[in-house]
DNA sequence: GCAGATTGA
């Protein structure tokens, strides 16, 4: 059998590198330092053994495999949507099971011989594990399955007696040439290249590829980083891409007409009669295509030449604004009219379609805003809803809706657009529709593992720009952290290191990008980079999904991002740096291969990848708070929510929390039915504290001052900018709002009113560290506010000088969030108990009120409450009588407490 | 004595 060979191979490899190296002078130390890595790593292989096993029992295969095969499958015989369907996947499924469960045995059959009496050294552990990893990498993208089974060893270089170092070199040269299949059934092959590849980059030579500029330095980075190239992202249509560039001769034409041409030119077109087939066939059709096919410009305009549009509109969704205007402004272009007479958008603030609009392309937001008025969905034809595989909170809504809506209505079609990941468990939803499969356009991108984990990301990251920069040939390079912080702390860095090496290496550009940074930094990054220089994007992943960079050529990627989590039982909400998913890591790849083939460098190993990264990130309905969600939804007449049919139900809990806020807040009747003040509250796009502070304003004659507040606080955080370097100045503009320790929420009103007295001037936004594009905003969600105000027959009527009666007002939407002081200085909310904080940012931190009400809960190093207001402990008694007895309040009363630290409300 | 990723209505 030949797995015996190999084993007798290693065990020969490793132990001549034992002997070189035990030499009998080991300290102490060192012993104990190594046994006590031999442990961990024996740990985690046993925890790895375990998880192993228990896939064997069990042997699933994961999405991405079923689309590898699909895809292979469907390069037989290219667009043929009827072989796809009639493809048999319990065959298959059967095949891979064995398949895989031979493997794993394989494996664990082949580990334990490391452990025997043997010592390990550190460097032959992390040898045995690359190993380990390649092999596994290589065996999944093996495209044969009949050749698994019969790799080669290659000669080993280490026996007695001469080592032929041409054939040697002559492997490692290979690796670089060309991937052959002899090679990639070669794991070991691979390994020596990669060491020789290693000790080549100890000393980094420089300007190798350019003769002018390469003289006799040379460069030593003192931690380089090793990257392996582990796979290739393949690229679609990457040949057609080259042909079907639009012909020179076109000149004479008219510019109409060449969009025609270029219409033409796109992937999706040569399914274009299949496509509107499979529309006519079925009801619900899965669309899966990758970036770049004009799925999004091109399906709806198909649909409108076969005459859809004569029975209704097409309504195509987006998750972002910014989508949803340029692709309606695209296709406008194409179909030769002006944006929104028959090619219209609608987005929250601006509705531009007319009644001649039959596309439409909106926010899935607005969908949502349209199903309150027209549950039906009568005046559309089709729903298109884009995008689907970011599975948003509203588009995850959506399908609910949508779903219920096409059995209701049989002339309705559906289609669900999404890239790749996913399709089946769309098609599982849609009560097994059929999945319409394209190709799209994208050039290939290699993907590089480092050898063995990073410990440091931020410095990995760092080492990576900086050997790109050096020896690969120029292109730009975009590289994705988790914060603000993190961009700053490596711009910084960068630059620093940059100095360190002068003039020697070539210019490069670095440009940070979050969603935080003024819009005039931002738009730094879109501009061309100089000849001969390079461009280095920081982004968060705001990169991701929202901007595309062109010319990016070079994708590093530390594997984390920062993800919201919601804990419903206590209302905590809190951020934290995760590691990101398989699905987020391809797109990542992704971006790297717009405009030319590119590479991918991964800061962590296959192996992390394979064994530690989830498929999909967690969808946000099941990490988010539903309050809203749940009212919207109420409002839509869907009563039981328990039932309703998500895709990925949240968890009930969180269900059941909104539920009672909601009956607290009096938006809900003992049975769950929606009340009229409920009904009012659904009108407004807010969460429903923040409406119902509105509802009730209209009491307390003070509604004027209420949307101003609640249009700051749905803004949030992102209003004021604080620079690293300006903190203290910026701290004191803002205690110019605070005075009287009025508050944070009062604090907010200021604010709002003295920049429309300055009427809304952006000078006096620069003077205050505000951030002017958040109080555009601001204004827009106020006047927005203003203008339902009507709608709901409430005056708007002020009272500026009677803050209390605001105060009352917000209490009145925030009773649940109220905390009392202790004796140590920390806070106990009330209803729930547990300790928490007041923000150091708010104006109120040093002051201590005795009691608070709280617009929300972060965890972050503590917890903190932010955004707090002083209250009077009888209101509640007084707004909340359901919600609050005396008992609740009375301590607060109680001698136990020191007088001097509560302080009288104004 | 903080430290906010990103959308959307």
């Amino acid at each position: 059998m030949q797995v015996v060979i190999v084993r007798e191979d290693k065990r020969n490899v490793r132990r001549k590198v034992s002997e070189d190296e035990d030499d009998g002078t080991e300290s102490e130390e060192e012993r104990l330092r190594d046994q006590r890595e031999r442990e961990e790593l024996e740990q985690h292989l046993r925890e790895r053994d375990t998880a192993r096993t228990r896939k064997l029992t069990e042997p699933k295969m994961s999405k991405k495999e079923q689309e590898e095969f699909v895809r292979r499958d469907s390069a037989v015989d290219k667009g043929d949507i009827e072989s796809l369907r009639k493809f048999s996947w319990q065959e298959y499924m059967k095949k891979r099971k064995q398949k895989k469960v031979l493997e794993l045995k394989d494996d664990i059959e082949d580990e334990p011989y490391l452990f025997g009496d043997e010592k390990l050294t550190e460097r032959e552990i992390r040898e045995f594990r690359y190993k380990r990893e390649i092999y596994e990498l290589i065996k999944k993208s093996t495209q044969e399955e009949d050749n698994v089974g019969e790799y080669r060893m290659p000669d080993a270089y280490d026996q007695q007696g001469s080592v032929d170092q041409e054939k040697r070199f002559a492997v490692s040269v290979q690796r670089y040439r060309d991937m052959g299949s002899a090679e990639k059934m070669n794991p070991f092959a691979e390994q020596e290249a990669w060491e020789d590849h290693q000790i080549e980059n100890a000393a980094l030579k420089f300007g190798a590829k350019n003769k002018e500029v390469s003289d006799n330095y040379e460069f030593v980075f003192e931690d380089q980083i090793d990257f392996i190239k582990a796979s290739v992202l393949a690229g679609d249509n990457y040949e057609d891409e080259m042909h079907a560039k639009p012909s020179q001769d076109s000149a004479g034409k008219s510019a109409f007409h060449m969009l025609q041409e270029d219409r033409k030119a796109l992937p999706i077109y040569t399914y274009r009669d299949q496509l509107l087939n499979a529309v006519k066939d079925h009801q619900v059709l899965i669309i899966v295509g990758e970036t770049g096919s004009g799925k999004t410009t091109q399906i709806p305009q198909y649909l409108h030449e076969a005459g859809y549009t004569k029975l209704g509109k097409v309504g195509c969704t987006q998750p972002r604004r910014v989508a949803a205007m340029s692709v309606a402004a695209r296709v406008a272009q194409e179909m030769g009219g002006k944006l929104g007479h028959e090619v219209g958008y609608s987005i929250r603030f601006e509705d531009c379609t007319s009644e001649k609009t039959i596309l439409k392309y909106m926010t899935d937001g607005m969908l949502l805003r349209e199903l309150l008025g027209e549950p039906d969905l009568g005046s559309y034809s089709v729903i298109i809803v884009d995008e689907a595989h970011e599975r948003t909170l509203r588009t995850d809504i959506l399908f609910g809706l949508v779903k219920d809506i096409a059995r209701a209505r049989p002339d309705l079609k559906l289609l669900i657009s999404s890239a790749t990941m996913d399709a089946e468990k769309f098609s599982d939803f849609f009560d097994q529709a059929p999945i319409f499969r394209f190709p799209g356009r994208r050039y290939p991108v290699d993907i590089c593992f480092t050898t063995a984990p990073e410990a440091d990301y931020m410095d990995a990251a760092i080492t990576t720009v900086l050997t790109i920069h050096v020896k690969e040939p120029l292109g730009d390079v975009l590289v994705f952290l988790p914060g603000q912080e993190e961009i700053e702390a490596v711009e910084e860095n960068l630059k620093h290191k940059i100095r360190g090496l002068g003039t020697k290496i070539r210019e490069l550009i670095i440009c940070p990008i979050y969603a935080n940074l003024p819009s005039e930094l931002q738009a730094k990054i879109f501009e061309p980079t100089p000849e001969g220089a390079r461009k280095v994007v920081l982004a968060t992943n705001i990169a991701e999904t929202s901007l595309t960079i062109d010319g990016i050529k070079y994708v590093v990627d530390p594997g984390f991002s920062k993800m919201k989590s919601y804990n419903p039982r206590t209302g905590m909400e809190s951020l934290l740096v995760t590691p990101i998913s398989k699905a987020s890591a391809t797109q990542r790849t992704g971006r790297a291969g717009r405009t030319s083939p590119g590479k991918c460098y991964r800061l962590y190993t296959a192996f992390n990848y394979y064994n530690d990264l989830e498929d999909n990130t967690v969808p946000e309905i099941q990490r988010t708070n539903l309050a809203s969600v749940v009212l919207s939804l109420k409002s839509l007449g869907i009563h039981n929510l328990l039932n309703f049919d998500f895709m990925d139900p949240p968890p009930s809990e969180a269900l059941i929390k909104s539920l009672e806020l909601l009956f607290a807040l009096g938006a809900l009747n003992q049975l769950g039915e929606l009340t009229k003040a409920g009904r009012r509250m659904a009108e407004f796009p807010l969460d429903p504290m923040l409406s119902k502070m509105i509802v009730v304003s209209d009491k307390y004659k003070c509604s004027d001052e209420i949307i101003s507040i609640a249009a700051m606080l749905s803004i949030g955080p992102s209003i004021f900018y604080r620079p690293k370097d300006k903190q203290v100045h910026a701290d004191n503009a803002m205690k110019n709002f605070h005075v009287g320790n009025v508050g944070d929420h009062i604090a907010f009103l200021k604010i709002y009113n003295s920049w429309k007295e300055t009427n809304y001037s952006t000078q006096w936004c620069y003077e205050n560290y505000i951030q002017v594009r958040s109080m555009k905003r601001a204004r827009d969600i106020r006047d927005q506010l203003e203008g339902l105000l009507e709608r709901v027959e409430i005056d708007v009527s002020s009272n500026a000088n009677e803050l209390d009666s605001i105060r009352k007002s917000i209490v009145a939407g925030f009773f649940p969030h109220t905390a009392k002081l202790q004796k140590n200085g920390s806070y106990r909310t009330v209803k729930h108990p547990q300790t928490v904080h007041i923000h150091p940012a708010s104006g109120l931190s040093q002051v201590l009120p005795r009691w608070v009400v709280y617009h929300q809960l972060v965890l972050t190093s503590k917890e903190y409450m932010r955004q707090v207001t002083e209250l009077k402990p009888e209101w509640l008694i007084e707004i909340a009588p359901h919600y609050y007895q005396l008992k609740d309040v009375e301590d607060a009363t109680s001698k136990k407490m020191p007088k001097t630290s509560g302080r009288a409300v104004v």
